[in-house]
DNA sequence: AAGCCTGTTGATCATCTGATCAATAAAAGA
DNA sequence: TCTTTTATTGATCAGATGATCAACAGGCTT
């Protein structure tokens, strides 16, 4: 029967060391937010010293930030992948709005919500804020650029659109992660929302191909 | 030539002092954030010992939470107000798309934002939060239905529409928190996106009833 | 004028936080 | 094997925070 774990950590390679901070302080955000990582709840988690987590950031507003990125940027990576399988503007606009609304990132939504707020006082976060919100920005914009070109879409500013798009989806999420009741087929009322603002025939990104309602 | 100011604060009516310490509360939240609001943040305010703050509420949180409501339902109180001057349900709309957009109260944003994110650790704000999001999708729901008895807006589910009217407006608000530029024509993109929803005439909700872009 | 009521104080406690750094020990190189 | 390097420790510091409460004093009643 041995004792409690091991007094010291198996000594690491810091390139492993380090991708152990990072994904330990990625499980907190997306469980208890980004306001849970703190020296002590990371190095607990990573079952190190508190020391060491300092020792592989400058500071916790770094490792913050980082943390932030890393989960937004996959979650862009992950659905700008879906889209890509899809040949049709208005299919992939269709799936992308599908996916951000079905509830299953809401973890996700958090860690935007928080950082919003957080940003405020983490300089290095509200910069990471940007880029990520760009980086959205970007592949919404080329789905409606690739619609406009393909002559499904027709609006002049395709830029404005998508954050407008962008938009939406985060206040539908936000919205969601407070409020589930009494909101009725959001897909639907968005799809018919963004298909005005796309100039997409009307119907045509509801899931399904068919309006309702 | 008087020295610092006194030593000990003038003895107030319960009812007064309570309402000095509610509108410090609500300058800190508006100015630095809800989480700027602590029992010494608040009392330096003032002008009082901590303690004295601590007295006048049950705990922080409480006071988070009554600061919170008290700054949203001035908001939404103001903008119906607003509201019921005009005649017509689609101006109705439009206006409180326009007022709502118009980045005049971006502090109060800031304020919904961030409670979004502080209902998680405290309940009592949390409920706060419901209660005012309940209130604006109420002011929305009336003006939506409104229009449909005039005959002007139609669609079937009143509710939902508000709710995501709502949510949209909450979205765009937050991203300008961030984000200000990129983003042209707010108004008039969210005005195309609304009239799909409620069923409203094509351009009717753009302001100055003449659709452009 | 005396005395009571209560608004007010501020020190105190327990916790939490980020940051620092001398000491330690394990691995790598000689 | 001996030496050097460095990953790791954990105690320590300064600074916040919410909460508590005995002591104080201004104003009111009698």
């Amino acid at each position: 029967m041995s004792s409690t774990p091991p007094r010291r950590a198996a000594r690491k390679a810091p390139s492993e060391r380090a991708a152990e901070i990072a994904e330990a302080a990625r499980q907190l955000a997306l469980e208890r937010g980004l306001a849970a990582i703190t020296l002590r709840s990371v190095a607990a988690r990573v079952g190190v010293a508190s020391g060491l987590v300092a020792h592989y950031q400058p500071n916790v507003d770094a490792l913050v930030a980082d943390t932030f990125a890393t989960i937004v940027a996959a979650e862009t990576a992950e659905v700008a992948a879906l889209l890509a399988r899809l040949p049709e503007p208005p299919q992939r606009l269709a799936l992308l709005l599908d996916t951000l609304l079905d509830g299953a990132r809401l973890d996700v939504t958090a860690v935007w919500v928080e950082a919003w707020t957080l940003g405020r006082r983490n300089e290095a976060l509200a910069a990471s804020v940007r880029v990520q919100m760009d980086a959205w920005q970007a592949v919404l914009q080329d789905v409606v650029e690739a619609g406009i070109a393909a002559g499904r879409f027709e609006t002049p500013d395709a830029a404005s659109v998508a954050w407008q798009i962008l938009g939406m989806i985060d206040g539908l999420n936000a919205q969601a992660l407070v409020r589930w009741d009494g909101v009725n087929d959001r897909g639907v009322h968005l799809a018919r929302a963004v298909e005005g603002m796309v100039g997409a025939a009307r119907g045509s990104l509801v899931h399904g191909g068919s309006p309702r309602a």
